[in-house]
RNA sequence: CGAGGCGUAGCGCAGCCUGGUAGCGCACUACCUUGGGGUGGUAGGGGUCGUGAGUUCAAAUCUCGCCGCCUCGACCA
């Protein structure tokens, strides 16, 4: 927190300041997401440069989001795969887009023991290539497709300047890649995927995002269309949450990926791959997040349910075999309880604690509550106490975790919509960027026109935001913000600073 | 990778300028106390000062290299 260490006269007093609770957002918002990242035990810095430790709380939470993903992917005949972490350089070499876009970031292995390799390999930034190679040996007829695959795993891309989530050197996801006969159906998969990441967003982590179709020069790295869902944090940013991307036959041209028609002709698979990763979670940090702390979406939370035993020394524990009995109730109905039974903790402590760790729901359970069948539930989202008989909040805890989960929709929607502007010069442009919004604009659709946007502002176009876009997509014609030449795309760009 | 800032116990810091072998608060352990919003007390344990080298009789303290973290910039999911 004190960042000038030349300070005197401060031998730890002032303790309550310094050790309680998290910088306030409005102070420094990056303070606050390192401190909460760290106090709310989400992850930790390692000892390798760039790379996070994902500790218990964090892979608990990851590990729910891959679940409820891992089993939607499977639903729709989706199977998953697993692939090597290294991958010979020169795979990365063939495809020359992708060249250009990964190379400056490859962790390479040139040496096995002291043996120098004739052919390096490369830690995976991404596995198009690699899968590429070897669908090339599966694929024969158009009766093998499609190729519904995926794999959960980890990459590496070495990065400068990181932050835990955000960006690291290292980072978790799955990536999904298939590969299909034509363009139309391979194109509908693209944008199957993005809906469900959409509705992933939307139902489960209580995320508004835009979808919408990246400009060219955001496009990944080989890819001939990209789609994202960019979501609004807290300070105004925007984090790109999902990504589709439509490869074409780039990929399957350049590993020899094709297959024989009906028609007895050959022809080359067209392809697509997409990803969520672990940067997600900053999502849900940034979005949901507020001075108390980490503010954890009830479905996706790794702990949904709270109960805090009061009670003092003679009947502490027995208070504690109430929550527990409590809690067996609660996970009847399959929800996630914890019953804190830490003694000598009070409970305010207790209170703080979980609230910094964003556990939706909080159940006080006291001598007093047993005695007369109540309990005091609290929202962590609210200040306010409620005393409910029992079988009433037991049975309507789903119903709660609902209206938790709508709340956190509606605040975060409002204030995507709140902090985003319509512009139509470059002076609002820049006044709007310059004060944290996001900005609807018009553009030409010069990537040099963007990259000159970016060098004023910082912002860049974060994508076109589709025809049934929940978000800003009525169609419009007008001049370019920037340059005043006429539009592109049929509509507003959405622009704005980005993780 | 460029600029700046910072690395002393798990956390937040003092000590460094004016070298003499480490201190405060919280946390931790034990006991007592307290218990419905971060209880109060007593007694303890823990660091060799990011790392390597140099200067010196002596280095947390002075010098240089390296590493790491944070912010800004360039680059990126």
């Amino acid at each position: 927190m004190t960042k000038d260490g030349g300070k005197k006269d401060n031998q730890g007093q002032d303790k309550k300041a310094q050790q309680y609770g998290v910088t306030p957002q409005s102070v420094d918002f990056n303070d606050w997401y390192n401190e909460v990242v760290k106090k709310a035990d989400l992850a930790d810095n390692s000892p390798v440069a760039g790379a996070m430790v994902v500790r218990p709380y964090g892979s608990a939470l990851w590990e729910n989001i891959q679940r409820w993903l891992d089993d939607r992917f499977k639903a729709s005949g989706h199977e998953s795969l697993i692939f090597p972490t290294l991958i010979p350089m020169n795979f990365i070499m063939k495809e020359a887009d992708h060249v250009e876009g990964f190379a400056p970031e490859l962790f390479t292995v040139n040496k096995i023991g002291t043996e120098e390799l004739a052919e390096p390999y490369v830690m995976r930034p991404t596995s198009e290539t690699i899968i590429g190679h070897m669908w090339s040996g599966w694929l024969n007829s158009y009766r093998d497709l499609p190729f519904l695959h995926y794999q959960w795993g980890s990459v590496f891309r070495a990065e400068l300047r990181t932050k835990a989530f955000l960006r690291t050197s290292e980072f978790f996801w799955h990536e999904g890649h298939t590969a299909h006969a034509d363009e139309a159906e391979a194109r509908a998969e693209v944008r199957q995927q993005l809906d469900l990441y959409h509705e992933f967003c939307r139902d489960v982590l209580a995320l508004p995002v835009v979808r919408g179709e990246k400009t060219a020069s955001e496009r990944f790295a080989g890819a001939v269309a990209t789609y994202s869902i960019e979501g609004m944090m807290r300070d105004g940013k925007a984090l790109q949450s999902g990504t589709s991307h439509y490869l074409g036959q780039n990929f399957s041209r350049a590993f020899d990926v094709k297959y024989q028609t009906r028609e007895q002709k050959e022809e080359f698979a067209h392809t697509t791959s997409w990803a969520i990763s672990s940067r997600i979670i900053g999502a849900i940090i940034m979005t949901h997040g507020d001075d108390s702390g980490l503010m954890m979406p009830p479905r996706i939370a790794p702990i949904q349910v709270v109960v805090i035993p009061v009670g003092r020394k003679d009947n502490f524990d027995q208070m504690v075999q109430e929550g527990e009995k409590l809690a067996a109730e609660l996970r009847a109905q399959g929800l996630r309880v914890k019953v804190d039974g830490r003694d000598g903790v009070t409970n305010g402590f207790k209170y703080n604690d979980w609230e910094l760790k964003g556990v939706p729901v909080r159940i006080e359970l006291g001598p007093r509550d047993l005695e007369s069948g109540v309990l005091v539930v609290k929202n962590r989202h609210s200040e306010d106490k409620e005393t409910l008989p029992r079988a009433e909040a037991v049975s309507g805890m789903s119903a709660r975790l609902d209206t938790i989960h709508d709340f956190l929709m509606k605040r975060a929607t409002d204030f995507l919509l709140a902090n985003t502007a319509e512009v139509d010069s470059y002076d609002a442009f820049q006044r709007e960027i310059e004060a944290g919004h996001w900005v609807r604009a018009y553009h030409c659709g010069e990537p040099a026109c963007e990259k000159s946007i970016k060098e004023d502002t910082k912002a860049t176009a974060r994508n076109v935001p589709f025809d049934d876009a929940e978000f800003f997509a009525e169609r419009g014609e007008g001049q370019c913000v920037k340059c005043g030449q006429p539009s592109a795309y049929g509509k507003r760009v959405l622009f704005g600073r980005q993780y």
